[in-house]
DNA sequence: TTTGCATGGTAACAATATGTTTACACAAAA
DNA sequence: TTTTGTGTAAACATATTGTTACCATGCAAA
């Protein structure tokens, strides 16, 4: 199924940076746009429609932070994903301490590898919730919806038991390390300990009523009738 | 499926954060070697050829990029991961390490936690090797479920007789040492008991029902049907 | 605001699967 | 026969996971 390559707009006031963003997710296949300053982004923002957003904090005329917050205030791009540049670890836990809504951040020094391998994992995830909804056996799971169903009676997960559960039930009987879990369903730089991936597992299968999710000792997890 | 323990080469000049990044290393079972200068990381990186650098960027001698775009010049060293040590604000050293091909930066102060899971995740997204799946005969081994199977049923083995089924089964016919299967599924630091292969070869062959492993007098064993 | 609830993380402990060693029987070779 | 190596079962130790209870947080309703 192709689709139109994904538009991206960044926004950055130094043009170095600029240029390497631009011309590694170009080379990735990328439509990619670009801004100057804050007025500039949203303004591009406005007329491009871009899929993805990526915003420097530290920039002329509104901050990263304040065109995320005019952005996502209107419905138009209630949807669209936002990745933030920071440069300071305190900007950093600034942002995170804040309810900005951004989906994901990168902190400068940029290595356009990570750069890269954040947004595809970024497009990815959000092609998984668009993705239609698995159905194995008598399981129904529609991210859509955000919604399970066994026998066709609802069960109601939470967000972190959804992930859980979709990431394993993705694909069926394929073994997930718990490393491969932590970082596709808490990311990368979140660091919980090794027994909430267990007590999440324990929910999933208490609230399913039905023993899908198989235990590989040592090993990790995978979803099975 | 035991890989030797990766090797990562860390050059700090401050002994204090190489003896903490070392050690949390060393505890998370990689093979942990460092340098105080960006000479001695050239040096040792070429004797010892590591999976993984750590580089400071500011150290005597040669600073950590200085060191990257060296060891980037070489063949050898295209594919080594590297990652990159900054200090807050260093925009200078943030814009040449885009180009010098670092996979990755962590700023400092250094959180050992932080460091680890990007380490891990280094490694992982590398190590897209998943072993391929074997199919001798009636005996289907596929590593990605971590399943046998047997006349397409299903064998449950645990993780350490899996492991060792699916060497010997690697190479049929091929003799593997007693030696050899302790290494490469045991590890080389680990100390076990002969009669500790004995026991699990027994398991597997009990679990699959047949007789597929044969045992060579004095030497070792062989996968065979 | 306060209250109550849902969520998610963690610590502590229990339960269980797994791994290792021991001891000994047996078979083959010297 | 003696020696050496291997198979087996059971005991033991350990690692891993399951489970429960508790706390912090955020959010929504009152």
């Amino acid at each position: 199924m192709q689709t139109r390559p994904k538009r991206i707009l960044i926004a950055d006031d130094e043009p170095d940076i600029l240029e390497i963003i631009e011309y590694n997710l170009t080379r990735e296949g990328y439509d990619v746009y670009t801004a100057k300053d804050g007025n500039e982004a949203i303004e591009r923002a406005k007329q491009l429609n871009p899929d993805l957003i990526i915003l420097d904090i530290m920039m002329p005329k509104k901050t990263g932070i304040e065109v995320c917050q005019v952005l996502r205030s209107q419905t138009l791009f209630q949807d669209t994903l936002i990745i933030f540049l920071t440069a300071l670890n305190d900007e950093m836990s600034q942002i995170k301490g804040l309810e900005t809504g951004a989906d994901d951040y990168v902190s400068k020094p940029i290595s356009p590898k990570v750069l890269i391998s954040r947004v595809t994992a970024l497009f990815r995830r959000i092609n998984k919730e668009e993705g239609k909804s698995l159905s194995i056996g008598n399981i129904g799971i529609d991210p859509a919806r955000f919604m399970v169903t066994v026998d066709n009676k609802d069960v109601v997960l939470a967000k972190k038991e959804f992930e859980l559960l979709y990431l394993l039930a993705s694909k069926p009987g394929r073994v997930f390390l718990r490393n491969e879990i932590l970082s596709q369903v808490w990311g990368t730089d979140i660091i919980v300990g090794d027994r909430t991936i267990d007590v999440h597992i324990r929910k999933i299968r208490q609230k399913l009523g039905l023993d899908c999710i198989t235990t590989v000792k040592g090993v990790g997890y995978k979803f099975e009738l």
